[in-house]
DNA sequence: AGTCATTTTTAGCCTAGGCTAAAAATTATA
DNA sequence: TATAATTTTTAGCCTAGGCTAAAAATGACT
């Protein structure tokens, strides 16, 4: 919650943000199952288009969050690589959390995927502590 | 979490309904307390210019949200007073949720803001009773 | 009523995230 | 090694949310 402008700018930008968190958590994942990552591998994972993906891929490139050579693999920076393992944390932690409360596995895995961008570190720590 | 196309993209359509959600949640309580709506109170309560809120505002009335004519108070159609009232009740069960789990009052405030726009009927089901 | 101040709207610009269709490059296969 | 298939990139379009600056309308005050 950085210098406060409005409540609801910081929001708005919390949801520029959603878009890095989400792209990084995933090739971070995909790269652990598939060994690389390609653009249509990320197509395939949010359900857009290659087109697309590539035009996101810029802005996690000037973002310094992942590197790739036209036409090839890409690749997490050490800075994509810390927010991935950040996103990924934090994203078990609400999704564990609603399991705990007693949410359904397949409504925890959907809604966890849109609160994780909205929780600051205070309510992070309360939802882990309960979830033990 | 009707039709789902993939998870993903629903969740970038919670982000586009949730200037509506808190277009209208802001015009009711505008409305409330000091009578009627001006463009400029909204201007001051989301902390964005004036040519913001207009154009925002067309959305809603195009989205059946709200009315105005141009130069005079902005006014919610039945569809958008069910939309307000619907919204403030999430955002207020979450808030007292955060409240229960522990949160600060400023962050619970902060969190709710957010988190409100992604909270699924079973969840909201289960952070209601968790709250009594 | 006429002038001045305020408010609202418009115009034009930007970034961001989506799309399709076509071009370019790479990879596979004959 | 050509040719064909696949993948990636580019181009051009759209909606949405932000901005500033200027124009237009409204409201206040002699
Ligand atoms: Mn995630
Ligand atoms: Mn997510
Ligand atoms: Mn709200
Ligand atoms: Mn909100």
């Amino acid at each position: 919650m950085k210098k406060s402008k409005s409540q609801y700018s910081n929001i708005r930008n919390q949801n520029k943000n959603e878009i890095l968190e989400d792209y990084v958590e995933a090739i971070q994942e995909i790269s652990e199952i598939k060994g690389d990552v390609k653009n249509a591998d990320l197509a395939i994972h949010f359900g857009v288009s290659q087109a697309t993906i590539n035009k996101n891929l810029k802005r996690l490139i000037t973002s310094k969050l992942a590197t790739s050579e036209p036409y090839r693999s890409i690749f997490l920076t050490n800075e994509g690589k810390k927010l991935a393992d950040i996103s990924k944390e934090k994203h078990n932690i609400v999704y564990q959390f609603l399991i705990k409360l007693g949410v359904s596995k397949k409504i925890a895995q959907y809604d966890s995927e849109g609160i994780e961008h909205h929780v600051s570190d205070e309510t992070l720590k309360l939802m882990k502590n309960f979830s033990k």
